[in-house]
DNA sequence: ATCATTATTGTTATAAAGACAATAATGAGG
DNA sequence: CCTCATTATTGTCTTTATAACAATAATGAT
C-alpha cells in the first residue's frame, strides 16, 4: 500500500467532504480513493470516516488523525521543496508579512533594493499587525514585535523595539513636564495599539508593577498619526523609539525621563524579530531574503 | 512512486551507511533500494548520497533532509500507533523516566497501585537528573523540574519544587541561627546538584540577584544523603520541600527564614512537571497512567 | 595485483493501483 | 410516501510499479 497516497486522499475526502470531489482533484476515480482510505483504515484498525451516499462525516478519532497528518503532509512537502530548489537560483514568490509601522517606515524602502538584486524573486508584501499564522503555507518571512511560536520557527533580533514617552515642546509648555510617573494623571495619552488592545503605561515601583496610564486621548496603531497628534500638541505619545526618532531630530518633539522607566510590558527586551521556518532557510529565495534583511536593518538601526 | 517507502529506505541506508545492510533489514534484495533511492532523488532534483562499492555518505543537503525526514517519519508512526491502540484496553509497555528524588520519594510508591490497576501494563522506569529527549521514541511520560521543550510536549504542574533552607536545632545552638543572607558566609553549606551543577543560594536584594552561597560542605543529587548530613548538623541543607518534609516533622531539621527569601534560581515557579507527548495522549495506556499520576501528586501534593 | 564486497543494471514475475462499467444506498424534493 | 439524481462501493480488466533473481562493474583492503 502506498500509504502516503493514501493519506492525501483521505485529507482530501476530509477536507471536500466528499469521495467524488477529491477523486476529481487527483484526476483518478472516485472507486480509487475508497479503495485507498479503506485500506488505510483497515491498516489502522479504524473507523475514519462515516460514509453515506449523501455525507460523508469523520470520526472523532478520524478528526484528530487528520489534524495530525495534515501537520506532516505540510512539513513533507515544505522539506521536499527545500531540497529541490537547493540549487536554484533565487526566484519565485516570496511572500512577506510585516508590522504596519516597521514595514512602511523600513522595509519598503529596503525591499525596493532588494528586488533590484534579485528581479527574478516576486515580492507578495503584506503589512498587517494580525500575527499570521507561519507554518502554514501562507508566509515565508514575518517581521513581528513578539518571538518565535514554536521551536521550528527561527527568530532573528532585528532591532530594539523599547517604547519611549515624548511630547511637543509646546505641550510641555502649557501643561508642564510631568516628572513622576504619578503625574501622569494630570495629562493626556496617545496610546499605542496593539493586537491585545491599546498598550498600558507600565512601571516597576518597589518590585510591583503599576499601571500609571493617563487619560486616553487617542489610540491608533499608526505611528504617523499618533506622533502628528502630540507634534499638534494634542498629549503624550508613547511609541517604539525608532517611529518617533525622526520627530525628535527636528525637534518636534522630545523624550520624557521620569523617576521610574516606563513601559508597556512587563518583559524587558521587547524587540523586534524577524521570523522564518527552519526548514525553509535552504530554499534560495528565503535565505537570501532573510540574510539581506537581517544584515541591512542590524547595519542601520 | 511509493513516496514513503523510499523514504524509509533512504533513511536506512544513512543509518547503516550501507544498502546492502538496510536492504537486510527491509528483507528485500539491495536493487530494490538503490533504485527507490534513485527514484527519490530523481524526483528531488538532488543527490543525496554519494555511493562507492565501499563506502556510502551523505551529501550536505542529503543530511539535512535525512534530518527532517527522520523526525517526520517519527511523528507518522506515533500517530499510526495512536490510532491503532485508539479503542485498546491499556497495555502494553509503558516508559517512564523520573527525577531521582521524586522517583524514590514519590513515584515508586504511586506505581505499584497503577501496576495493580492495570496489571497488563509493563512498567519501565528509569530513574535519572539527566533529561531524556522525549519525542524520539525513547519515553512516554517524563517528570523533570523544568518545562516542556517544546510545543508537541504536554507540561502538567504536579507540584511546587521550591527550596527551602533548613539545618538541625543542634546545629544552630552550636553556630546561631542565622538572620540574615549575608551572615550565610559564616556557615556550611550542603548543596543539591542539578545536572547543571551545584544549585547556588541566590535571593533578590533591591532588584538584584546576587548569589549569598556559603562555603560547600557537601554536594549531592541525593536528597536523603544531604538530609542526612543536615541532620548530623553538618551545614544547612538547601532542597526541596518535600524532600525535607519528613525530617522537619520528626523536628530533626527545620526551616530557616531570613531577611531576603533564599531561592536557587531567578524563575519563581520552579515546579515539578509531568511531560508527554501531545500525540500519544490518545494511546490508552499513556492516557491511564498520566490521569492517574496527575491526580494522585496533586491530591496529595 | 588480487579478491571479496558492494552497488548497479537487466530481465522477469508479482502485486498494487487505476479505469471503466455496473450496482446499491440515501437523502432531497415533489 | 415515493421518485430520482447523486454518490460510494464493488467487479473486472488493464496498466504500472515494485520485488526477485541473476549478472556485471566498481572499489578499497590485503
Amino acid at each position: 500500500m502506498d500509504e502516503l497516497r493514501a493519506l492525501r486522499y483521505f485529507s482530501k475526502v476530509v477536507e471536500t467532504g466528499s469521495f467524488t470531489k477529491a477523486a476529481k482533484f487527483f484526476s483518478v476515480p472516485p472507486s480509487s480513493l475508497s479503495r485507498r482510505v479503506a485500506d488505510l483504515e483497515k491498516s489502522l484498525g479504524a473507523t475514519l470516516l462515516k460514509r453515506s451516499t449523501r455525507v460523508v462525516k469523520v470520526t472523532e478519532i478520524g478528526k484528530t488523525y487528520h489534524d495530525q497528518i495534515q501537520d506532516i503532509l505540510n512539513q513533507l512537502e515544505q522539506s521536499n521543496e527545500a531540497v529541490r530548489s537547493y540549487h536554484a537560483k533565487p526566484m519565485g514568490q516570496l511572500r512577506i508579512s510585516s508590522m504596519v509601522g516597521f514595514g512602511e517606515r523600513i522595509l519598503l524602502d529596503l525591499l525596493d533594493e532588494f528586488g533590484e538584486l534579485y528581479p527574478e524573486i516576486i515580492l507578495d508584501v503584506s503589512l498587517s499587525d494580525e500575527l499570521s499564522t507561519l507554518g502554514r503555507d501562507d508566509v515565508d518571512i514575518a517581521i513581528r514585535g513578539g518571538y518565535a511560536p514554536n521551536e521550528r520557527v527561527q527568530a532573528i533580533r532585528l532591532m530594539s523595539n523599547e517604547f519611549i514617552p515624548a511630547a511637543a515642546p509646546g505641550y510641555l509648555e502649557k501643561m508642564g513636564t510631568p516628572e513622576s510617573v504619578l503625574e501622569l494623571q494630570q495629562h493626556m495619552g496617545l496610546y499605542f495599539r496593539t493586537p491585545n488592545g491599546p498598550s498600558p503605561w507600565l512601571c516597576e515601583i518597589k518590585g510591583q508593577w503599576v499601571d500609571v496610564s493617563p487619560p486616553q486621548v487617542g489610540v491608533s496603531n499608526n505611528g504617523k498619526w499618533l506622533a502628528g497628534k502630540a507634534v499638534q500638541g494634542k498629549g503624550i505619545v508613547m511609541a517604539p523609539r525608532w517611529t518617533l526618532e525622526p520627530y525628535m531630530q527636528r525637534g518636534e518633539l522630545q523624550e520624557l525621563f521620569f523617576d521610574h522607566v516606563l513601559r508597556v510590558s512587563q518583559n524587558a527586551e521587547l524587540a523586534v524579530y524577524l521570523l522564518y521556518q527552519k526548514q525553509r532557510y535552504l530554499v534560495p529565495k528565503v535565505k537570501v531574503a532573510v540574510d539581506f534583511l537581517v544584515a541591512r536593518v542590524q547595519a542601520k538601526y
